[in-house]
DNA sequence: GAATACATGTAAAATGTTACATGATTTT
DNA sequence: AAAATCATGTAACATTTTACATGTATTC
């Protein structure tokens, strides 16, 4: 899968891996994200399966970066899983509901701590959705030729606010039900 | 992580590992999977650690089970698990939204089929956990002594609705969205 | 002077998936 | 008669994470 999401940056433009980490970081990480170390050795698989070729580029004083390029076999690989429809849901694994689902045992306060904490990193992360991200994806709109691209981008982005919302209220949901048991308002 | 999920039905009751993939697919499968394969693999190691021990059970017309059995150590370990909160936002992966991101050169009318079906889909697991999800955890709850693990139960029974409704949301406002550029209505 | 950014990567371990193997019983 | 359920597991593969290794330049 990483695979396919490396092929996706590399049709807008040459990358290097560390170019390719910083790109998902700012954009996908909302629905995928890699480790700086999965990236280049994934790279370099697909180099050996020919969906990508690179080069050296040397550099003065900062070490040579080596640079991909999407080969017409990975266009065409990209472009055979873009069109391939997902016909199931996909599973998700939310630590936190499996934590939560074998807490009982624990004392409410502690669940409480933790959930009200959740709270907080749910709502920094709905803000950042409504304001920075939102901003970058409207300066690539701008640009004539990228509005189908950043009607899509929207879209993820939207999904990153609605999760985080309903992230949110669930949290507000369940820490009132918990606090009853707690005797605590 | 699976390990956790395991020790925490091991609290329960004994199980085998076929026992502990039921017990999964009907309760924590919204937020926590495994195959039957990794759990299997999963409960040797834990058992070489102390986690679990087994005995076999001889059955008649039945390949024998091997019942598992949780330990102080596990208990322990469990625990220690469950008091250590989670002090960051976890990264999902969403197939769906990772297609969608670099779909712009597909044809409108392929995403929307696939968005339609996605919608479908969601819609089916909304109603699951209204209903029968709903019931079986109104059932557990009917005995005294459960009253606390349904408790949390239903708040995990919740986030799996509220998600599902999110989900049938944005892909009514990203089915409009992408109709508009389609020019369809 | 310390931390961060730039830039590459390897090695090992952990986790997860797919495929294979077996065979009786029960349900459709 | 075919498919599903019961029940166990192994082997191979793929994916992902963590730790290690190096060294300069810039910012705090």
């Amino acid at each position: 899968m990483l695979t396919y999401a490396l092929l996706g940056f590399l049709t807008y433009q040459n990358a290097s891996g560390y170019d390719l980490k910083q790109l998902m970081d700012v954009s996908t990480s909302n629905f995928w994200h890699a480790k700086q170390s999965q990236i280049y050795t994934t790279l370099k698989k697909m180099e050996k399966d020919e969906l990508v070729l690179s080069h050296i580029e040397p550099q003065e004083s900062r070490p040579n970066r080596r640079v991909y390029e999407i080969t017409e076999a990975g266009r065409a690989d990209l472009k055979n899983w873009t069109a391939q429809p997902i016909t199931q849901i996909e599973s998700r694994k939310e630590k936190l509901l499996l934590k939560l689902f074998f807490s009982a045992q624990l004392d409410p306060q502690r669940i409480l701590t933790e959930l009200r904490l959740q709270k907080n990193l749910h709502q920094t992360q709905l803000e950042k959705y409504q304001t920075i991200t939102k901003d970058v994806i409207a300066q690539f709109s701008a640009s004539l030729d990228m509005q189908e691209d950043a009607k899509l981008w929207e879209a993820t982005r939207r999904f990153g606010e609605l999760y985080a919302e309903m992230y949110v209220r669930w949290l507000d949901e369940t820490i009132k039900s918990v606090e009853q048991g707690a005797g605590e308002q």
